[in-house]
RNA sequence: GGGCGUGUGGCCUAGUCUGGAUAUGGCGACAGCCUCCUAAGCUGUAGAACGGGGGUUCGAAUCCCCCUACGCCCGCCA
């Protein structure tokens, strides 16, 4: 709790409880920047006070007591303006001591399984499934600045229909019979007998027996049937997690859903559901009952199913973690409702929050793996580096080529990431090409160039920089100020993003934060500076640290030119 | 039929949870800025009363109701 804003906007709370002898929540806001940096309005306690906003607002000016910063009455407002010196002090002091992990809390010595992906390992993985880990793993670097332990997990549908038509053909078909893969990847040279064992399928019903036998097969637990649906997920998977990787993206654990049916795990959680007073049968199928909506957990058979299966995880995520976060697409947001009401009704905690996100679609039209219809995470990747590369050759020519491929990757997959990430998940996608490979205006080219920017002043600087030698009073101008005060809001902007499970917010405060710079940079001058060199050179160096910060937690690569 | 979500300038988008002081930014358009730390930048102009209607309120893009368009879901699939 030591950064600026947090000190400051906890002593306005408190001062105005002390003014009132209220214990109610103050509500506070943020105004537009000439009228401050908190703002209270008055009207809710005009109710309680018996007086008119107005005099609320005198009387809270004249009576709060402030170190960090003064009141203002405004009408029925009050407004906040944090002190100058305090700001600049403690900001860059901060910077100073975290350097580029500035925004960073303490270890709040709490485990979290944040599950995203989760993909069904049956091919690459395509533009619109890329939202998943996006959003999965910006959220995941959030969580780690904030103080958690965080598990990125990968929850791998290695059982199912879907499953068992993939081993039918990796079993009934000759890779002489398939076309060339459209990669020389794993995940590509597997995905041709999942989509020749559909079209197939389709064709003739009677394969449909044999894809019959492989599921009883599996559901008996047969355990060569088992291995060759592991086996073709991890070829899959292989291939996956290349890509993801590429993507700035690792995930720490994979768990299998056949090993909750092998270890019996299922079995367990379905006995215990059996004696659930929620739970009811019906033919001897078990389902879940809830607000007249039922979940079957087991066939009449006495197979279990899916929400079963995924209840097992559940307990086991919740038996190793404190703190349970699933990023999932809006297809499955029923079964997530399910899933919260069949853990809390056995008494699981901690029961798991949902990040739902929309679907992107592809000129309008949903992309789909069996029908062979997407844009592969991949071909957008490369088609993402040679677009960089071309914007490098056409402004440089003094870097060399290993040069030129480095950056071309880092810019390239950083506008990916980040024309993702910049969208409220529950909003629809429709990827274009001309907008995901966009590096002007709201694009992540355009915030690593404002960090190049910044290191290129650094890095021309002769001086060395000691911090104690430095007046940081003499940075006082408005436009070094507003710098420094969007620099000071980052902590507060993390918290925000915790709590709401809004990675947009991140994305939207970045471009505040190196659009604020690039005006900087305009107005004030730093090696050339007259009688401010040390002082904005300190500020410049500041910044580039929480710009840095800001970046990795984004997952964006942070090229020193560019 | 029911449930959930989305609808903000020509296009994309923030703000909606916690109602407040002139609705955020970008793309595109137009007009400008490189003898000066990277013009992937910056400045300015035009452009939206926030899907439609009603209500609550001193005050509504934000809360409530109705309608509408689009998406997702409503399997002994996963």
């Amino acid at each position: 709790m030591d950064y600026i804003f947090d000190k400051f906007e906890d002593e306005i709370k408190k001062g105005v409880r002390r003014v009132f002898d209220l214990d109610i929540d103050i509500p506070i806001e943020i105004p537009d920047e000439e009228r401050g940096d908190y703002a209270i309005p008055c009207f809710v306690f005009s109710k309680l006070l018996k007086k008119s906003p107005h005099e609320i607002a005198e009387i809270i000016t004249n009576n709060i007591e402030l170190e960090l910063g003064s009141a203002q009455s405004s009408g029925p407002y009050v407004n906040f303006k944090i002190d100058d010196r305090e700001l600049v002090k403690n900001t860059i002091e901060k910077c100073l001591e975290y350097e580029d992990s500035f925004g960073s809390y303490p270890s709040k010595d709490e485990k979290m399984i944040l599950e995203h992906t989760s993909a069904n390992p049956n091919g690459p993985l395509h533009v619109g499934r890329a939202r998943n880990p996006i959003i999965g793993d910006t959220l995941a670097r959030v969580y780690e600045k904030m103080g958690y332990d965080v598990e990125r997990q990968y929850f791998v549908n290695d059982i199912g229909r879907q499953m068992a038509i993939f081993a039918w053909g990796s079993i009934n078909i000759e890779e002489r019979d398939l076309p060339e893969p459209e990669r020389n990847k794993i995940d590509y040279r597997m995905v041709r007998y999942y989509q020749k064992a559909n079209s197939q399928l389709e064709e003739e019903p009677k394969i449909e027996d044999e894809v019959r036998d492989i599921i009883h097969a599996m559901e008996k637990g047969d355990k060569q049937t088992l291995n060759l649906f592991k086996d073709n997920a991890d070829k899959v998977l292989k291939g996956v997690t290349d890509s993801l990787k590429r993507l700035n993206i690792t995930l720490d654990s994979f768990k299998n859903e056949s090993d909750f049916v092998v270890d019996g795990s299922v079995d367990d959680i379905v006995d215990q559901m059996d004696k659930n007073k929620r739970c009811g049968k019906e033919d001897g199928a078990l389902f879940f009952e809830k607000d007249e909506k039922r979940t079957f957990l087991t066939r009449a058979d006495g197979t279990n199913l899916y929400p079963a299966r995924d209840l097992a995880y559940h307990k086991w995520k919740a038996e190793r973690a404190g703190r349970l976060l699933n990023i999932l697409g809006e297809d499955h947001k029923l079964h997530g409702h399910f899933l919260k009401d069949a853990l809390e009704s056995i008494d699981i905690t901690p029961v798991p929050d949902f990040v739902f996100y929309s679907f992107v679609s592809f000129e309008g039209e949903e992309m789909s793996t069996r029908k062979g219809k997407y844009v592969t995470l991949d071909d957008l990747m490369d088609t993402a580096h040679n677009k960089a590369k071309k914007e490098i050759l056409k402004r440089r020519d003094d870097f060399s080529s290993d040069e030129i491929e480095r950056i071309s990757e880092q810019v390239g997959i950083g506008a990916i990431r980040f024309n993702i990430i910049k969208i409220q998940p529950e909003k629809p996608i429709d990827f274009r090409w001309e907008e995901a490979l966009n590096f002007r205006g709201d694009t992540a080219p355009f915030i690593q160039y404002t960090y190049a920017r910044s290191c290129g002043i650094l890095e021309r600087s002769d001086i060395d920089l000691d911090p104690d030698q430095v007046d940081m009073s003499k940075i006082d101008e408005p436009g070094e100020m507003k710098l420094i005060k969007t620099m000071a809001k980052f902590p507060h902007i993390l918290k925000t993003v915790r709590d709401n499970n809004v990675p947009h917010r991140l994305a939207k405060y970045a471009l505040e934060l190196a659009s604020e710079f690039n005006q900087f940079y305009r107005d004030h001058p730093v090696i050339q500076s007259k009688n401010k060199k040390t002082e904005r050179l300190l500020l410049v160096k500041a910044y580039s640290y929480v710009l840095k910060s800001l970046l990795d937690t984004l997952g964006l690569e942070a090229p020193e030119s560019m």
